[in-house]
DNA sequence: GAGTGGTCTAGACCACGTT
DNA sequence: ACGTGGTCTAGACCACTCT
């Protein structure tokens, strides 16, 4: 006799859903009736449906009950890795090259600029432009800069922090198209971002990719 | 004396960290310590790490333990949500064109391919390439194109499933660039999406936005 | 007021991975 | 072999929200 687990549970419900047992909108039964039918504990019944509520299959309401989600907010969840991991994942070489560097200001913050390029067997694989906060830049040694980038020693460094992605795609400006030698169809994919510690704007980027270059994930 | 909440230890844990007492890659204590130390059950303790691993704040091991992720992944959360829906929450008034719509196969299933074009305010707001396996538009009515999207029947009628979305950077062709009436900058930002169901391909799509199109997240 | 999910507890056993 | 996280249980009380 084998324990009930919350992922046989899981299994369970997404099959009376799929099999259209459970239609969107519909009330399933509560936790207690579920355990008692399912043969194990409430507290197994809640970590299943939790999860799956989380995932938005579902939807849940004290003393309103549990229903199946009607339109199922479709999430999709992003890896955002170091650019160097991406590269070697590929089993590439990766290196990088400073194009320049100066202090600027953004909104009234002392901070630095820099412009890199990162490379896969030393072409050209993405174009970054960067602002650091000074304060944060302090601590990123001249030395530091020669053996990895920016990103990585934040990620490194800064343990948390929240922040604000986009994608759009834009037409590659003259230092672009140099850049990753492209000429008729300049389409680059835009990735910016903005990264904050408790308020405070620590680096703000913008990534560009030559035509072609995807981003994927799993629904 | 209040109890202690697998929040309270959640934000406990990330305050050690970003104060760093506990810094990227160290070890912190284990699930028991914790409990006593917080005075709470030992359960308390692994859900409130349990979530905070799942978050890529830190790594868990079997007998290796809990440490401080030395490189976080960076996790982006997207919200894909129906085209109608993005357009009326900014106000504007939703609607769409049916371009063409044939029967075709691809890999070796019957299916139906439409193209849509989504309007905002009645002006073009993105266009759609989609094909749908003939199994499922079976159940989709002449009449119901006529009133919603092919998009907003399946979210409504197939409540379960997986795929992979993608984002990229195109030119227009002809075709994008007469019905978005763009010249120069030509650049778009397409998304591919696939759909399963227990490995069945349901529809396949490829979404062009305009230039400027943004998507945005909060990481 | 009553029904439902949300959470905590104390104890138990198991699975994995390091040693 | 042993230490750690992973999970289940049975019971309890609480918080929300619908009627």
């Amino acid at each position: 006799m084998n324990r009930v687990t919350y992922q046989d549970i899981q299994r369970d419900v997404l099959d009376r859903i799929k099999s259209r047992e459970w239609e969107p909108g519909d009330l399933i039964p509560n936790e207690e009736t579920l355990a008692d039918t399912l043969g194990c504990a409430r507290a197994t019944v809640n970590r299943a449906l939790r999860e799956l509520a989380q995932a938005g299959i579902i939807d849940r309401k004290r003393k309103g009950g549990t229903r199946v989600s009607i339109s199922p907010i479709r999430k999709a969840l992003f890896d955002i890795p170091i650019i160097r991991k991406e590269i070697e994942n590929k089993g590439n070489k990766y290196s990088f090259e400073i194009l320049s560097e100066k202090k600027t200001r953004l909104n009234k913050i002392d901070g630095l600029s820099v412009e890199t390029t990162h490379k896969s067997n030393d072409v050209p694989y993405a174009f970054e432009q960067r602002w650091v906060s000074l304060k944060i830049a302090s601590g990123l040694k001249k030395l530091d800069l020669k053996t990895i980038s920016i990103n990585e020693w934040l990620v490194a460094n800064i343990p948390i922090s929240t922040g604000t992605i986009s994608f759009c795609a834009e037409s590659a400006s003259e230092k672009e198209r140099k850049l990753f030698n492209i000429s008729s169809n300049n389409a680059l994919l835009i990735v910016n971002r903005e990264t904050f510690i408790t308020e405070d704007l620590v680096t703000k980027v913008r990534l560009s990719y030559p035509p072609g270059h995807k981003i994927k994930t799993i629904l």
